[in-house]
RNA sequence: GCCGACGUAGCUCAAUGGCAGAGCAACGGUUUUGUAAACCGUAGGUUGCGAGUUCGACUCUCGCCGUCGGCUCCA
């Protein structure tokens, strides 16, 4: 007899001697058994049909979007329909691997000839087949030795290759096969599973697009053609996914960019290289404003340093050996005089230099901390394959400091970057974020420096984050070459994941460059430095702020916070007023003097996302008033211009959103 | 860098080997307007760049540049 613990804590009994998630479900009700795609035995995800040989606690998987369970089930069961379709059309494919992701699926083959986007009904179409024809998902397992000879004879070195890390991982695990259909009959593959039970509980799929990947991710091996794929349990639930995939990409800041006016890209001047068009710049402006009065608060001290520095900078600093591929060239030069070569690099990052103002003059413990803040441009050569609007470019503009303190101060100082960073991103309206604990892997050596400083520096990172109460996540391997970092992700308003800020603690490179501090001991001390950037750079963080508005910026941030529209020509001059006595008060506001109707003037100022539209006619005119209407649709209806004045300025000097 | 796609007026897009076009924007005129597009007209092009095939190329082929979707990378 075999006891099952529901989710609900109910238990039922079966009598046989193994029960299925399908029995049990159909113990519960036919419209349960209906509905369900898999099941959860004792947190595990299987099939439906796998056979539980004794007492388990078991949740029955039902087809809704919003479970995880069931859309990894759905996703994966698609993979393998389009797998068998992509077979089907090219016989000479080899498959590799093809796992569901977030909100999709892909498969990698091995094929000789491209797969192109006009291909994709073909395959969507014996797809539909594969579907219609609402074959049984059908595991059955092998032997090791049965399993191998399989593999081997069908020819496919990716499926050995799979097998085989499988069995190095479990080496009792058995292999398993599914079958879409009957084995022996229908299409198989090699897969862990689990599935869905048939084919026909797919509702809805579409291919969506084929790109090259690596086999294991490795650029050495060979490129195999990735195709991506989205599956849903109804059509409607696919519409919603499509309406939504429209909605991001009319946030995408590159249209929006070119659309505002906010910045532009000119290959004259080189790929990845922003230039700010002036309400671009205003954008930028206003950031780094915020950015210096915060700085001013906590007691930093602006510097300014070159773009270029001597090779030799990077090379003590270690830079350069670790970097040297993702640089541009160095510039090269013979002294006049000495007629030595020097060899000078675009800096591709700032804290070389600012160590030298550090150690530009003996420092004392009663100096520390010291706080260098600078907007440092940086230079790196990134790969043309990964330049992408303002986000991912080969020039952009950090809002970096570095602080020396002592070691007692390095947590004081690690709390106060921490809160910066929140301050930021609470001003600017990210209200889900996370943070990532970046460690060292050990395993690698393309770490510097000592490893117990490396276990103190991780510990206090630790520390600060539990203490600070941040969401985090700790990720091996992914810490600067001289130190653990902190990496802030925040969450815009559609859902998608930016890593933004860090704040980075560095033992290495005040050793690297010898600085020290006297101490009360009246002896030299090697100080801690903290690299920290809020925004992180001004040119990516610009680019997701303008997504996470979709160009509808807070009045603070608007290149145009007001626009006067005047009702006909005869008020014009009252409009002018207006608008004057508006930009007196520092407000940024503009003008449509123009001889279309009030229509008009509204529909395009909405298009340009201006925050306030004043309407001004004869009513106005006599009142000394404005009518103002908002980019959101709300009419605050007329006011007197002094009292939209006050509001407006309020809400720039407090940043609301 | 690699795989694939794309590149036509300022913007969005037509024209599939046979005279490069539309809407919006711009400019000129008419209109003087009350809350999401007034009307008429004008101008705008080395079809990304360069070669090739062809009687003829936006269209086919090759190279380069750029962009997009991925992969790899990301101090």
């Amino acid at each position: 007899m075999i006891t099952i613990t529901l989710p609900d804590g109910a238990q039922k009994q079966f009598e046989t001697p193994t029960v299925t998630p399908l029995q049990i479900a159909a113990s519960i009700g036919p419209r349960l058994a209906k509905d369900a795609v898999g099941a959860m035995v004792n947190g595990e995800l299987t099939d439906l049909s796998t056979p539980i040989p004794a007492d388990a606690r078991v949740g029955i998987v039902t087809a809704k979007p919003e479970d995880s369970n069931a859309v990894y089930l759905l996703r994966h069961s698609t993979a393998h329909v389009m797998a068998e379709a992509i077979m089907r059309l090219y016989p000479q494919a080899k498959l590799a691997y093809g796992p569901p992701v977030e909100d999709g699926f892909y498969y990698d083959i091995e094929l000789a000839t491209p797969i192109r986007e006009e291909d994709f009904p073909r395959i969507e179409a014996e797809m539909a087949n594969i579907v219609a024809e609402n074959r049984a998902f059908t595991r059955y397992e092998l032997s090791q030795a049965q399993a191998m000879a399989k593999l081997q004879q069908a020819g496919n070195p990716y499926k050995v290759d799979n097998a085989q890390r499988a069995l190095a991982q479990d080496p009792d695990a058995a292999i398993s096969f599914y079958a879409t259909g009957e084995p022996g009959k229908n299409w198989e593959d090699l897969c862990r599973g689990p599935h869905l039970p048939s084919t026909g509980r797919i509702g809805a799929f579409k291919v969506t697009s084929v790109a090259g990947a690596y086999w294991h991710g490795d650029a050495s091996q060979q490129q195999l053609q990735r195709v991506y794929g989205k599956a849903f349990f109804t059509k409607a639930q696919m519409d919603a996914h499509l309406t939504q995939m429209e909605e991001a990409k009319k946030r995408d800041h590159r249209l929006i960019g070119k659309q505002m006016g906010l910045f532009t890209i000119s290959p004259l001047v080189g790929s990845g290289l922003i230039l700010w068009m002036p309400k671009g710049g205003i954008l930028r402006q206003e950031l780094e404003d915020f950015m210096r009065q915060q700085l001013a608060l906590r007691g930093y001290s602006a510097v300014y340093t070159p773009h270029i520095g001597n090779i030799n900078l990077y090379k003590t600093s270690g830079h350069y050996p670790y970097y040297k591929d993702s640089q541009f060239p160095t510039i090269k030069m013979k002294e006049r005089d000495s007629g030595d070569e020097s060899e000078y690099l675009l800096k591709p990052m700032n804290c070389p230099h600012h160590i030298q103002i550090y150690s530009a003059q003996p420092r004392s413990y009663r100096d520390l901390p010291i706080r260098l803040a600078e907007f440092g441009t940086v230079y790196r050569f990134e790969q043309s394959g990964e330049l992408n609007g303002m986000t991912r470019v080969r020039g952009f503009t950090q809002d970096d400091a570095h602080l020396f303190c002592t070691p007692e101060q390095v947590e004081a100082e690690l709390r106060s970057t921490v809160e910066m960073v929140q301050v930021v991103f609470q001003t600017l309206g990210f209200s889900e974020y996370q943070c990532r604990v970046s460690l060292r892997d050990p395993a690698s050596d393309k770490y510097a420096g000592d490893p117990a400083l490396w276990d103190r520096a991780e510990a206090t990172l630790r520390k600060i984050v539990r203490e600070v109460g941040i969401a985090s996540q700790e990720a091996v391997g992914e810490a600067a070459f001289y130190g653990p970092k902190l990496d802030f992700l925040v969450k815009d308003v559609i859902g998608r994941q930016w890593q933004l800020g860090t704040v980075q603690l560095d033992y290495v490179l005040p050793e690297r460059f010898e600085l020290e501090y006297i101490g009360t001991d009246n002896h030299p001390h090697r100080p801690v430095m903290i690299h920290r950037a809020p925004f992180g750079s001004m040119e990516r963080f610009t680019g997701i702020l303008i997504e996470h508005f979709a160009g509808s910026f807070p009045t603070w941030l608007a290149p145009v916070q007001a626009r006067v529209l005047s009702i006909s020509e005869k008020f014009v001059d009252y409009a002018r007023q207006a608008a004057a006595e508006l930009t007196a008060a520092g407000v940024r506001v503009e003008l449509d003097a123009g001889d279309e109707k009030i229509g008009a003037k509204i529909r395009r100022a909405r298009e340009e996302k201006i925050p306030y539209m004043l309407v001004v006619g004869g009513k106005e005119q006599e009142t000394g008033a404005v009518a103002v209407r908002t980019r959101k649709d709300q009419d605050l209806g007329a006011m007197p211009s002094a009292e939209f004045i006050s509001r407006i300025t309020a809400e720039i000097r407090n940043r609301s959103l």
